[in-house]
DNA sequence: TCACAAAATGAACGGACGTTCATTCAAAGT
DNA sequence: ACTTTGAATGAACGTCCGTTCATTTTGTGA
């Protein structure tokens, strides 16, 4: 191949990428703010700063930028659990602990974040291209959990079936949560939460978990 | 008083209740096809079979009734566990069993019910006036479920917190099921997740709560 | 049966929407 | 320094939104 990618990217580039991000958070600030019925062209540009032809210049259309903020908010998303993972060690346990420590954190549960989980959400039976980019956000992390769960189950002499049972409450309970947040921001006990789902796991496999969540 | 409500409706009453009928279930009906978004006073009209002039004759604006649609799914859900809480018996593992059983049952977990709750709740967010009704809709069975779970905490000789606890993660499964429900309905095993639900209990309360949620 | 009143209708309206494109501006190449 | 070329701009456009209201239809009471 030749020179593939130019290390030194051009101004115009620089200006380019800039302006794209600059959109899309606009986007998501528009969501959050008026909801999905309310972002209008005129909103996002409002938040943005930038010129009303701006996003049909870098996105096409206004469907297209909508599309590319729910993109952005999955790969967040997957990026910081992923972290959460890579830090944890090899033990089921700690990378269960983990999991659920990142999934309650200020950085993933806060109300913009889950303000546009459930925008999107509520969008994605009639656009199904929003379907798509939610189950690729969801898809991983639950059998990542399943995995984790059904190998604890066999250390500790169960069945699959029961890691499964396990992993499915967990992540039913998880989405639960995050709803009463997304609700009652004010009134969510984050800590207490995610002991609640340490619990949870603790009436499964008492010999391995038990105890509090931020222990270790 | 004197003769407070005409027993015999005039034909001019009972035409102005049926359209106010058709014209909610019509702005759910678009809700479910398009999404909230999608939900216009042309599409709203298409579902109705009624003119135009219609929703605004009877509701003002289509925000009004819009609001009355999710008030109406409102009390379409409350009234569901509501009988099924009355045909239960007194004991608390029955009426849990109930409340349960209802939940998962066709007649509440279908997807046009789910679709609309999850539609109504992201925009409970920028709009005021749905977090209301979403609130008076949640409360009640909260409490209730909430009340069950402490009685059966004392029964069994537990403390008033350990119900609390198992009520807690009780809802958030649950809310996290309809959620599994509404995004993939197809993969959905209704039985196996109230199983599953049940389950949750029967590891708070083993003196109690054991089996298969659909014995007795 | 007829006169009256209330209800239903849908064409018309102003406004807000997303998109386009001629114009302006600035970076890149020579 | 100058030319070229791609990026940014925002006024203008057609469309579709929710709402209005003059007109038609239908039920009510005399």
């Amino acid at each position: 191949m030749d020179q593939e990618t130019d290390k030194t990217l051009t101004a115009r580039e620089i200006s380019r990428e800039r302006h794209a991000r600059k959109l899309i958070e606009a986007a998501q600030d528009a969501i959050c703010a008026y909801g999905v019925r309310g972002a209008t062209i005129a909103r996002i540009q409002e938040f943005s700063g930038l010129s009303r032809g701006m996003i049909n210049a870098r996105f096409d259309s206004k469907e297209r930028l909508l599309e590319a903020a729910i993109r952005d908010m999955s790969a967040a998303y997957t990026g910081r659990w992923q972290r959460a993972l890579a830090a944890a060690g090899d033990d089921p346990v700690s990378r269960l602990r983990a999991l659920i420590r990142a999934d309650f954190s200020p950085e993933v549960l806060n109300e913009r974040h889950v303000t546009l989980w459930f925008a999107f959400r509520a969008e994605a039976k009639p656009r199904d291209e929003y379907l798509s980019y939610i189950t690729t956000r969801e898809e991983p992390i639950t059998s990542i959990v399943t995995g984790l769960c059904v190998e604890l189950a066999k250390a500790t002499g169960r069945g699959p079936d029961e890691g499964r049972r396990a992993a499915t409450l967990l992540m039913a309970a998880l989405e639960g949560f995050w709803a009463d947040f997304h609700l009652y921001p004010q009134d969510f006990d984050r800590d207490a939460s995610a002991q609640l789902a340490w619990d949870l796991l603790a009436r499964f496999f008492p010999e391995r978990i038990s105890g509090q969540i931020t222990d270790a």
